[in-house]
DNA sequence: GAAACATACGAAAACGTTGTAGTGTTAATA
DNA sequence: TATTAACACTACAACGTTTTCGTATGTTTC
């Protein structure tokens, strides 16, 4: 049903039609109704294509992700699409798999007049190559970008981050308060924005109190995309680790899988949890919940990341008065107090 | 850029620029060449949104899920996506949260001359209500709808499923051939498909054996989106099941939280997984990975799922001479063999 | 030298909307 | 009675494409 053919069929013209929908007062009350009655009769429903191109702009907003399957960034999707919802927005997805090139290419893609703005976290391979152009080039055609969780300072856009260096400070005292003095930190390679304020708020934990750095006792995964890689590389330089060793008392790893890692060697070498090693980490998803014992972890509350960053975004959209300055948001990490420390 | 625009600083028509693009045979070569330099100079890319007017439809796919943060959902989006990008289509997201009423709003929404068709899970809620109107009216006006996992026989529309009967047939012979013969269900309530034809293999499976059926050794959570009030209760019905039968060997549950909660219970009774009692699930998620023992789990291939999901319905959108017929694809399930059993 | 025919391009319509600028009516005012 | 004003509606352009149909050149052909 297109205004067209309802015209056709009241015998007015298509502009009569138009009025009538929107309730303008140039229509006769008698005429309104008569129009609107038979457009609910055959259940109109305006074209959102054609309004898209003639107000030159879309109710449709592209989220790019390095992965979904990934709990962290699921509760992200699930805030934007919240908050999509409530103002009328769509949510066009898309996963760059941790890939520069599939990154450019989406984002091209979507720039296609689809959307009207980016919610985006940079996958690893970008964050590895700084090289930000697609990003640049998207924010001077005027295309609003939120970047949210892997971001990059040299990039003047909204942010939504959270206080990755004050959830690791957490997380260190955590520990301390509990009399573990030798933590051993599990983290990424320094590429990687949050390994990298991870590590920092690590540091400036054992620095507040009074506790010697030692390099040996932080842990950088290698960079792979296959976690069946990773894994078992990692679980054997953690084995080596607590064995030469035998005064680490805690760990602390920047994410579940690290930390499930890090459990599985503690129980190989016959130790308890969290008797003879308490183990805490960021990412407050089903692994930490599930896991035996449960784990105390960090949450960095991404459904909230998820809201912050789309009202964000559809302000940019909307108010065309808003301040030109880049907004960055830092949300505060949280301790979930499990059975692991 | 538009046509337009690149007609004006080349001093041509609109429709010169257009043809010499699409390497009409009508322009000459000369100024082909000098409009295509032009459009890749001024890097001009087509208005996706007058094309969809233009040809009345959208390159762009919806999916509605009843959530993301759910590490199978997931995984179908993750499918959804890749041949999504490949045959040159944009993914739409929505989540129905389990509620008929947000997921019959969003297929409105997306409707809208948006999309092209639908990949979706029913929600709880649909399923439970019978309500397929919504889906009903869709395919009516035209628009492909793919069903998958979560589906209702008595719609007529391509569907993609996991076989579900013969994956807890699977996991109940893989328990019976460990000479486990008190088998523990813990399943849904029978409006869920999935949950309805998991017992059902489960019961076949038995019988099969010769076992006779004992309704005692089936739990049926209650219905409930939230999940901190199923699981104390389901704790609390597991236990007292445990206790009332010592007999029990083993647990099959229908998914991984429900795994999870089974095998604390286990462990608060003091009893040893596998050796006391066995724990296998549908969901091969990361919960089930990383669980203490790994947990032995029927894996449904949620990617492979997403992927034949996605096939299908860009097929229905491309090539009109498709067979009317709805077409069911049904997936096997697989074990995954780990050391819970 | 006229008819026929390529060749290379342009004008215009269409997709479904909205908003501006008319266009007739009828009623009120000078 | 002539002018104006209010009212109720319509025509048309525009958004950016593609495509059909024209049309102006120049080149064959007999």
């Amino acid at each position: 049903m297109t205004l067209k053919q309802l015209a056709k069929e009241l015998g007015v013209s298509v502009s009569t039609v138009s009025k009538s929908l929107n309730n303008s007062s140039e229509i006769s009350q008698d005429t309104r109704e008569r129009v609107q009655a038979y457009a609910k009769l055959y259940n109109y429903r305006p074209n959102n294509i054609a309004l898209s191109l003639k107000n030159k702009k879309t109710k449709t907003i592209g989220v790019i992700i390095p992965e979904v399957v990934h709990h962290f960034f699921a509760l992200v999707v699930r805030g934007v699409e919240q908050v999509a919802v409530e103002r009328g927005y769509n949510v066009l997805i898309s996963l760059s798999n941790e890939s520069f090139e599939k990154e450019v290419i989406n984002m091209e893609t979507f720039a296609d007049s689809l959307i009207g703005g980016f919610i985006l976290s940079l996958s690893k391979e970008t964050l590895k190559k700084q090289d930000y152009h697609h990003i640049h080039q998207t924010i001077e055609q005027g295309m609003p970008v939120v970047l949210f969780d892997r971001t990059a300072p040299e990039i003047n856009c909204d942010q939504v981050v959270v206080n990755d260096e004050q959830g690791a400070m957490l997380a260190t005292q955590h520990l301390l308060e509990q009399r573990r003095k030798n933590i051993l930190l599990v983290t990424t390679e320094d590429y990687i924005s949050v390994g990298r304020l991870r590590t920092h708020g690590y540091v400036k934990a054992l620095r507040n109190a009074g506790i010697p750095l030692d390099n040996s006792m932080i842990i950088k995964t290698k960079d792979s995309k296959r976690s069946d890689i990773i894994l078992p590389a990692l679980e054997e330089e953690l084995k080596s680790a607590l064995k030469n060793n035998p005064e680490i008392d805690a760990i602390f790893a920047v994410n579940e899988i690290y930390a499930a890692a890090a459990m599985r060697v503690i129980r190989t070498l016959g130790l308890h949890i969290p008797n003879d090693i308490a183990v805490i980490c960021f990412t407050d998803g089903v692994i930490s919940k599930y896991a035996t014992p449960a784990l105390t972890t960090v949450k960095q509350h991404g459904t909230q990341i998820g809201i912050e960053a789309a009202n964000l975004l559809i302000d940019r959209l909307e108010l065309e008065n808003m301040e030109e300055t880049s907004i960055t948001k830092i949300l505060p990490c949280e301790i979930v107090r499990r059975d692991s420390t």
